[in-house]
DNA sequence: GCTACAAATATACTAAGTACATAAATAGAT
DNA sequence: ATCTATTTATGTACTTAGTATATTTGTAGC
């Protein structure tokens, strides 16, 4: 988050900000597949090659921060109280972010747009399923780090694979409710109602191995 | 399955069944992204219009029977006994697929040529993670339908979520079994495991909802 | 054989992404 | 302050998937 110390790193931040808030300006307007790279060089006033130096996909512009998702939560899993099981850690994780406001659980207008963004590119649909998988990967991982196991661990895999289908449907479900109620509440009670139930199934599934 | 009676549409289907076969042969000897439609088009002596004529896709030409799979799904839950629940319903289905020796749930050298060809693609990889959702969305139909409830319900969409994610986990689990192993037996009782698993905590899940 | 229609094909185009070469800016040393 | 090495920005040319549109060819029904 701070500023890097010599000029250099400063002006490639600044570019690559520029171009990230030029891209994703324009795919908000007019959606992500109406957008054109060489639109996007025009508005960021840099060249078509210096786009694709800093994302390599267009669709990288509209999800770049997504290894920030994957730190929060390595760190949850990694800093977890040791009588508190890996599920019931990530249930208290959803109520946390919630409590505090975090923006990575908010349903309000502007999340909309977000949302609705997504849903209209089959692009950006694919690309939000690669990194649900690749949040699966990292609370795999984390799981088989915690336990002292090696990765790759079947029922570390399943936990995984339910843990981020249950974040994955608790998250959308909360979207749809903002869309149809327009109430930021009944949305967070739903996506908690959801997580918590969700984590109960996978509790009882996990029950008899190291992660529970 | 049963050949079409007019000449068009038996031409219609050869010249579509000409050109998945010459793309999947190409498919496998080289990789999917090493393959391209010209090639595809030259090796089954059509033109390559002909090809997006019967593959809006190129990646359609691999995933061509993706139909069938929905269909399984639909019809297990639309013929299942009323007494025993849903999810019951698909963990026995595993079950059957497995005794049966379906092809869905084969384990042998020659899936594993399949899934080599899916995992060394983005792109196969991208269309099997749309597809999972697909099903998914399949499965929350037949269940909201089932029960007599408006779709979209959701308990359904997170069991269906559930259910799908530990249908793929125990499908690649099994797959990587297979690979360190050579053993199909073993493949098939590391999927039956994680299916049983998995199914269990979907049940725990889902105790109060209407699709226990 | 004539007409209607559907399938196959040709041509021309758009846009993402890659390969490779070059120019400009900056850091670090003298 | 200037020279040098390195990083960043950029230009040019290319590949490939996919689309739009028109045209040809083959088949069905009369």
């Amino acid at each position: 988050m701070s500023t890097p110390p010599d000029r250099r790193s400063r002006k490639r931040l600044a570019t690559r900000q520029g171009i990230s808030n030029a891209a994703t300006q324009l795919f908000f307007e007019r959606g992500f597949d109406r957008v054109t790279v060489d639109e996007i060089a025009e508005a960021a006033d840099v060249g078509r090659m210096t786009v694709f130096n800093h994302f390599p996909r267009k669709e990288d512009m509209f999800f770049d921060r997504d290894e920030e998702g994957r730190e929060v939560l390595r760190d949850a899993l990694r800093q977890r109280d040791p009588g508190v099981s890996p599920v019931e850690t990530l249930r208290r994780l959803a109520h946390r972010l919630i409590a505090e406001r975090s923006p990575y659980v908010e349903f309000s207008a502007r999340s909309q747009s977000f949302i609705r963004t997504i849903e209209g590119s089959e692009v950006l649909k694919a690309r939000a399923r690669a990194i649900r998988d690749e949040l699966a990967e990292v609370v795999s991982v984390a799981l088989t780090d915690g336990a002292g196991r090696p990765p790759g661990d079947p029922d570390a895999r399943l936990a995984a694979g339910l843990l981020l289908a249950t974040w994955s449907v608790a998250f959308l479900q909360a979207h749809r409710i903002f869309r149809q109620k327009r109430s930021s509440a009944e949305a967070k009670t739903a996506f908690l109602a959801l997580i918590d139930k969700g984590s109960l199934g996978i509790e009882a599934a996990m029950a008899g191995t190291p992660y529970t």
